[in-house]
DNA sequence: CGATAAATGGAATAAAAATTCCATATTTCC
DNA sequence: GGAAATATGGAATTTTTATTCCATTTATCG
């Protein structure tokens, strides 16, 4: 967790002086940052390919920030890594220390972190417990869909939010349920057979989210929940549900297991229609 | 995802045949097993020195065990090193090669589970990186707020999105800059000193999003950024940026790391705010 | 638009580091 | 105890890698 101070040193100045370096000196900046934690096993060349520029620009960008070349650069990146080359301790090792030493106020680091240790057993278990044929039949039930509802309310709808902007990649036609102007019911009112509504909801579960499912499956549309469990009320309504087991701590529930499957989804979805993404591909100054 | 890699291979093949080395060979043995960890950074003088043999004794130490030299054996330690510490470049490295080396139509669960993959990799990398001073920074900024502002547009809105939500647990007054009739400069124009602004973005920038934190600066209020580095255009006009490195798989990004690292900076500051979290706990049907 | 400064590309050179090859020392075996 | 095999020390050589220095290109400024 704690770096080298010379490292982070370093890179504060590059990021201070970053504006005002010529443009290949930059390339060189950002693969630093991008790399710190082998440039002290890379070569000259491997930092400069890496880069797209010459060697010898290496050799000015060490210059620049007060070194005599590469290789004294490279050497505090070296040492660094030696003071701190005892191991940090596996996983479970540091949540067992956290666990053990538990002192009655945590502070914002033991928060943050025990929260995604939390996040990180809740994708494990979205791996082990990841349905395959139930994906499958999402997919296919999306696929032939011209019309693609989605719903969801309160936390959930941040994932529903996300859905709508990828489904924006392809041509269908994407209708988000955000309830603007409370209405719900009429924004889901045009669903009929032959379209798909995507509708998460966990424990409590939202009112508007079950009306519409309801509905939907009332109008022969495809229904695709993503819930907690196949017990709930989104089950009875829904074609196929993909469960999601979400970690939580500190008494919050998170979300990264749903937005973690929700993306693989879109990105199946996408991949079955051959959608070719642009997304980190610099389309002038469109995506954020 | 942890395999035995080279390195054990060959530490366990030493120790098997321990007993039969000659005296040096059992030096450098020695040597290498205290520092496996260091092995990658050091000239075989260095090793040589360390074992108390000559150089030429460790080029023999490394036939002996199969390599062409010292430097053949030494790439192998180097290499098992990258996999560890870039784990998220070697993955994506990976999976660029399992889709290269497989022009066959992969199918749903194979996507689904190279992307949860990734995303898992993308956690590990946020415990890795987490940067305690920063986070420790972005909570004393939004703990006396009273007025929090949070903008972020199309992939990232769904963190905003989440944020808003979960702030609503709290009694800040919460500004979410949504854009809703194209009105992000009316939204934010009431922003000034005292204030906190929550602003997320990743290249390729959200102008929207830029305009949003350039003003806040302006008008003294403190900008927490949520960006993938230092060196991107959020940096100039922030208070404090919490870094996130998101994995991406399929041409898509994923969006794991940055909703975890967001819903842990909401829970730390619910902890000093001590809200008491109503999630989780069933009232009525009012969550979802 | 031209002069000047800065940036860039790259071959030549220097330095660092690994390997080779051989003389000598030590160990093993008969 | 001596011959043969193996181990060891190390200088010379080779290879690898970093740096220097300069010609050319690009950017800046008046």
């Amino acid at each position: 967790m704690a770096v080298s101070n010379a490292v982070d040193q370093l890179m504060q100045r590059v990021a201070d002086e970053f504006e005002s370096l010529p443009r290949q000196l930059q390339g060189i900046a950002r693969y630093l940052e991008q790399h710190r934690s082998s440039i002290m096993l890379q070569k000259v060349n491997d930092v400069a390919s890496g880069s797209n520029v010459h060697p010898s620009a290496v050799v000015r960008f060490a210059q620049r920030f007060g070194y005599t070349g590469f290789s004294e650069m490279q050497a505090m990146f070296r040492d660094a890594y030696r003071e701190r080359a005892e191991p940090s301790g596996s996983y479970q090792h540091r949540i067992r220390r956290v666990i053990a030493e538990r002192p009655e106020k945590l502070d914002e680091t033991q928060i943050a972190r025990s929260f995604i240790d939390a996040c990180r057993v809740g994708l494990d278990e979205l791996v082990e417990r990841f349905d395959s044929a139930r994906f499958r039949a999402a997919v296919d039930l999306l696929e032939p869909a011209e019309h693609i509802y989605i719903v969801a309310v309160r936390r959930s709808f941040a994932i529903a939010s996300y859905i709508a902007y990828a489904l924006g990649h392809t041509t269908k036609r994407v209708h988000l349920v955000d309830g603007l102007g409370g209405m719900h019911r009429e924004q889901i009112h045009s669903i009929g057979k032959g379209d798909a509504l995507i509708a998460i909801s966990f424990p409590p579960y939202g009112k508007e989210t079950l009306f519409c499912t309801r509905l939907a499956r009332q109008r022969k549309a495809k229904v695709i929940a993503i819930s907690e469990s196949d017990l709930g009320p989104l089950a009875a309504h829904a074609n196929v549900l993909l469960k999601v087991d979400e970690a939580s701590a500190f008494a919050f529930r998170a979300l990264t297991s749903t937005i973690c499957l929700c993306q693989a989804l879109f990105v199946a979805l996408a991949y079955r229609l051959e959608v070719k993404p642009n997304e980190g591909a610099h389309t002038g100054d469109y995506d954020a």
